[in-house]
Formats: structure tokens, C-alpha cells, sequence
DNA sequence: AGATTGACTGCAT
DNA sequence: CATGCAGCCAATC
């Protein structure tokens, strides 16, 4: 029998399996994660896709969560240049503010 | 064991 | 519409 290990899994984890349900084409905000994870405010969402960088993890597109603003967040700008081409190459459409349109993008949660 | 870091949001001005 | 302030919590060094 296994131990469970006292280490349930992370926090951050089911934050990526939220991110990871998002389909291409399609973003969502933090707010909007945070309340599928339940438990969770925006800020943990936006601190575990920074911890993305200490885990290297492909599998998460965090490139398809942005915040309220239809905006990118990320902070380095070469990590947002790289998020603003990925969703280009998935079909999401920036207008000339750099913003996307919910209305046609937004993520209507899991299916 | 403690200090630091960090990709948000809402409301007020 | 832009800016500033406060609240939030976990992971990493």
C-alpha cells in the first residue's frame, strides 16, 4: 500500500490541469480559472503559470490565459510577444489595442 | 525557518 | 479611460 504522500498534489498542479482543459483557439482569464479550481484566487493563477518557468512544463498552455482585460499579463515581454504569436497560430484575433474579443474567444468552460 | 517573489482583480479617485 | 491602493496565497531560495 502506498503511503499517500503528506504532499497532496500541489496547489499549482490543479491549477495547470484547469489551463490544460482549455482548447486551442479558445483563452481564458484567471478569474475565470480560479473559479473552476474553486478554491483559488486570480493571483494563485498568475503565480503558478510564473512557476511554470521553475518547472518547465509543455504541456500547460498557459499562452491561452490572459486577464480581464483581454490582454496579456505576462510581465517579460519576450514571454508575451511568444504568447501573442502562439495565439495567433491557434486563430485568436488581436484587435489594434492588442486585445482579444471574449465574445468570440473567451473559453466557455470545460465541455 | 524566514524572506522574497509573483503572469490579478475590484474599487476609488 | 488611466492610475493607485488593498487583498490574496503558495512555491522557491
Amino acid at each position: 500500500m502506498a503511503k499517500n504522500d503528506s504532499t497532496q498534489p500541489p496547489l499549482y498542479e490543479r491549477i495547470y490541469a484547469i489551463v490544460r482543459q482549455i482548447p486551442p483557439g479558445k483563452v481564458a482569464t484567471y478569474g475565470q480559472i480560479a473559479q473552476m479550481v474553486g478554491s483559488c484566487t486570480p493571483r494563485m493563477v498568475g503565480y503558478a503559470m510564473a512557476a511554470l518557468k521553475h518547472i518547465d512544463r509543455p504541456d500547460v498552455p498557459w499562452q491561452r490565459v490572459i486577464n480581464r482585460h483581454g490582454r496579456i499579463s505576462i510581465l517579460d515581454p519576450f514571454g508575451g510577444a511568444l504568447q501573442r504569436q502562439i495565439l495567433e497560430e491557434e486563430g485568436v484575433f488581436f484587435d489594434n489595442n492588442d486585445r482579444i474579443d471574449f465574445l468570440t474567444f473567451g473559453w466557455v468552460g470545460a465541455p
